[in-house]
DNA sequence: TAAATAAACTAAATCGTTTTACTATATAAT
DNA sequence: ATTATATAGTAAAACGATTTAGTTTATTTA
């Protein structure tokens, strides 16, 4: 009854051949270890009869390479990094590697553990995020001879392959494109984590709101509130005050919770204030009025990471050809943006 | 230069004992297997100091278990599959398992190989969201004794173990809540796919119009052109004539598209028609007006196919016991849907 | 005191591949 | 007639764990 998987051993035996052979064949290496068309034809004809599959696992073993990449975010359902993922899924395909999603939760404990537990398992690249406390274990990585690609955000100190984006200039930017459109009291709304990106998005909003001489006004909400009714509150605080004219949110999910909050206390002011978020979503483009988003580009993202993984992958030598690719984003004008 | 990675060889010659009492240690097999308790200490202030990681590829070779699950679903980055494959990750590692995610763009060819390739990993169980075309595979995972779940659809010739909701009637009570607020021209627009739960949902949507001597207006939009020109003004068609007094989207992803073509086509309708969408989303919460949704129990549909996974993965019998489980939807009501 | 039992380990087979280093026969070159 | 070369394969080691069936020494038991 039970069904016991076959192996090259079987083949062979069956065929009256050597495991060697049926090796060969299955590998496309028959003509060049001479074996005769006859029992190529012979191993093939078989193999495809009965569908034959070799076992990966053991194949993994033997050769040290799984064909799998890793691919490890903050939290795998936010929009951004679905799209992301889904774009990094189809390249990998193509190139007959598979990846294993996963999420941190910006959580060091979590990440190293999961660090940890796909590298027993050998896989041949890791992508990531990094929360801000795992410079030893990304470090380690790399002494181990593993590709590693950062992005979002890196380590100042390490030297690794990143993609990023310009956060500063992005934010510069946006903030400039409010004040072009004449509001004078943004609000910038953002967590306290003290991560590169986050630093430098504030950096850009605090130079772009002082060259203009407008009072900053800055709300670091703490990561773990960030969902919560608290989060809600500080959000709902800062807009009834000081006379807020516009907001620019730092990230997806707090542009997600504020316009909640402005649903629920003060459903009018959403068409009085200027609103620009970092990070687009298909929902911006629907919600009334539409909001302006400084886009990251998806696609280039995802394909730099992959150029350079692929490029890791395929070299002994890793530390030759560390790259640092800065993109730059789009800011993507819509209704929200534009003069009262 | 280049670190090998140490192997429970390594270890042994070190500490001169045997492979196997390291081995016996490391499993926490120590005192069942009567190694002395300096002997264990040894090995285990040893290993923990190198901070030893076993191969987990060798492994799985030995055991035949590799701890991974496949979650295959149409498109990773679509909400609905998103916001589930976060819970069941996280089920999933909490019982020491990691989840693949893979999507299979709803195609059979691309469903095939996916699950050919992962059943050659000799992963240990499939959670999948089959296309309409792959009974026969899921039928030979089933022979070769490999744990599968399928959700949100299935085959009614196969008996397999499941979890979806009951589409029709919940289709039903989204209709007639349409009705009870006074809609009389209510459009329902899918796809044209012909699979169980679409057609379970046209179903529900058809008893209710017809119970309530209301003419159907059913648009079927081909699956290709659900995101594209054509689908839109498909769309955009069926709205503007019939005297349409209310939309009832089948599936989050025709919501999003209806909600553009009616915010570039004629806004001002948004406020007029009556609309519910299958699947919620955040975005649905924050839009103007909030839209009303059939929301499937996410967690609810996690936590039944993660146990009957865990179920299918600790026993031999797989056959004894096909579960079947149907889960009800609820209808969120918001502003889009209440009489105008 | 000899036999039985327990304690503390270990050798070697096994999982299913890949790959190196042969072997045996046939053909070509000198 | 030998030697060299090509053809058509194969045996066996290796990857790194788990696990069965021992072995050796020490301690009880009859």
């Amino acid at each position: 009854m039970k069904k016991k998987r076959l192996a090259l051993k079987d083949i062979a035996s069956k065929l009256n051949v050597s495991i060697t052979t049926v090796s060969f064949v299955l590998n496309g290496k028959g003509k060049e270890k001479k074996i005769s068309d006859e029992v190529i034809k012979k191993i093939q004809d078989y193999t495809e009869s009965i569908n034959f599959r070799p076992n990966l696992v053991a194949q993994s073993l033997r050769t040290g390479k799984t064909k799998i990449i890793v691919f490890m975010v903050e939290d795998i359902s936010n929009y951004f990094f679905a799209k992301l993922a889904r774009i990094i899924e189809d390249l990998a395909y193509d190139k007959d590697y598979k990846v294993l999603f996963c999420s941190n939760e910006n959580d060091d404990k979590r990440s190293k553990e999961l660090i940890n537990l796909f590298y027993e398992r050998q896989v041949d690249g890791f992508i990531i995020i990094p929360s801000s406390g795992i410079e030893e274990d990304i470090k380690s990585l790399i002494n181990n001879r593993v590709p590693v690609v950062l992005f979002d955000r890196y380590f100042k100190s390490l030297e690794t392959n990143y993609v990023i984006i310009n956060n500063k200039v992005a934010s510069q930017n946006a903030t400039q494109h409010l004040i072009d459109n004449g509001f004078k009291n943004i609000a910038f709304i953002t967590t306290d984590v003290r991560q590169i990106q986050m630093l430098d998005r504030l950096k850009g909003y605090e130079e772009a709101t002082n060259k203009a001489n407008l009072v900053s006004h800055v709300l670091q909400i703490p990561f773990k509130d960030v969902d919560s009714e608290r989060g809600k509150d500080m959000i709902s605080y800062i807009i009834n005050h000081n006379n807020i004219d516009a907001i620019f949110f730092s990230t997806n999910y707090l542009t997600q919770s504020g316009l909640e909050v402005l649903k629920e206390t003060n459903p009018a002011l959403i068409n009085e204030l200027g609103i620009v978020t970092f990070d687009d979503n298909d929902l911006f483009r629907i919600h009334t009025p539409t909001i302006t988003a400084v886009a990251q580009p998806l696609k280039e993202i995802a394909q730099e990471i992959m150029k350079i993984m692929f490029d890791l992958l395929s070299r002994d030598d890793l530390n030759l050809s560390v790259k640092k690719i800065v993109l730059t984003a789009n800011l993507i004008q819509r209704d929200s943006s534009i003069s009262k």
